[in-house]
DNA sequence: CGGGGTCTTGATCTCAATCAACCAATGTGG
DNA sequence: CCACATTGGTTGATTGAGATCAAGACCCCG
């Protein structure tokens, strides 16, 4: 197969890589698996605002006007498949947009309510970026830096919380390098001491 | 003109009106004045999830499901005009998922930072509500319920900091009713004592 | 008139920010 | 190969901004 043809295959990054700035031109990417931070930039330094999860696309700027407007970085280890060519259908776009506000209802609760809370829903929320459901009793954090920005706390409480919930048992040993056992998640908020 | 073209027309909702509820069957509709709340209803109680100003389109699910999905409250006065008939073109949805995925931004934003900073940003945001750049100068305030909510802070804190505000002469007093003169907001946030 | 909103302001308390130190793990260059 | 800096995570001590609790003012409305 040409090489022409590379940027039209899966493409996978690791956990803190770069997959795309602003500016730069390219294509629309659905996530398989994985979860994306998405910055903007104002007045020089990039400000969290948004996430995207398995399942959404990203980079959809790119169909209007050929470059993408923010600055895309992996969360977690990513595997991304280029956006099927040609105009998408009026159906499909409108799922994307419903998809794309229920997304951003997740964002605000994730700066809601105490920092357990927080790093709790996002926990919740990480899970469903793995695309097998068998996967998802174990998932691979994000650096504290990451988590920070995205509840709204800062590193130190972060890393607080997540040593709590060690302790506690809510979160397993860490095994196998950055990967990491998750306990119950299933509903509502936790409550532990 | 027939009666049953009546959900054609424009529709005026004063601030903390209800504009639709979940489950509903209804129209998409363009904001042409005014600002909204929206908010999912979640195991009984409604949360804050989105917000929706002048040029924004709301209640698109209804293309694809026929009925609602969300809570819709006026935080200012508002007026609505009934959505275009017909499906939309695939650039225009474009255009509306670039816009919603902006508004995403706007909104994570709103949570963060200190009190000050968060109250200035959303009134910030709340004067690009008006349709005119004439008249955004002065805004209608929404309750400090709806700002409390929105910043995730507490009605307390909001009217501390709003308070404050008119006390350094930011906000200029109450004139006509609930409307409130607004003085700089142009750019970055505020540094006052 | 009383009762239920919304807003305001004060007093107190608490949770998370801040400041600071320390420890791997990783990388860099002589 | 060993010094050395750098980066990400952890934990402790202290502080402060905002939450919480409480009370009063001011509507509007039946």
């Amino acid at each position: 197969m040409p090489h022409a043809d590379a940027a039209r295959h899966e493409r996978v990054f690791r956990k803190g890589a770069s997959i795309h700035q602003p500016g730069n031109h390219g294509i629309a990417w659905r996530i398989a698996a994985g979860a994306v931070r998405l910055d903007r930039i104002e007045h020089d330094d990039a400000v969290f605002c948004g996430i995207a999860i398995a399942g959404d696309v990203i980079g959809t700027e790119t169909l209007l006007t050929g470059h993408y407007a923010s600055l895309a970085t992996a969360l977690t280890p990513c595997t991304l498949q280029p956006w099927v060519g040609g105009t998408p259908s009026p159906n499909e776009l409108l799922q994307m947009l419903a998809q794309a506000e229920q997304r951003a209802g997740d964002l605000v609760n994730l700066r809601h309510g105490s920092a357990d809370e927080r790093i709790y829903r996002l926990l919740a929320l990480l899970r469903r970026s793995q695309p097998r459901p068998d996967d998802r009793n174990s998932i691979t954090l994000p650096s504290l830096r990451d988590i920070a920005d995205i509840t709204g706390l800062t590193v130190e409480t972060s890393s607080r919380v997540l040593s709590r919930m060690r302790r506690n048992g809510l979160l397993g040993q860490r095994i196998k390098g950055a990967i990491q056992l998750v306990w119950p998640l299933s509903a509502p908020y936790p409550a532990f001491n």
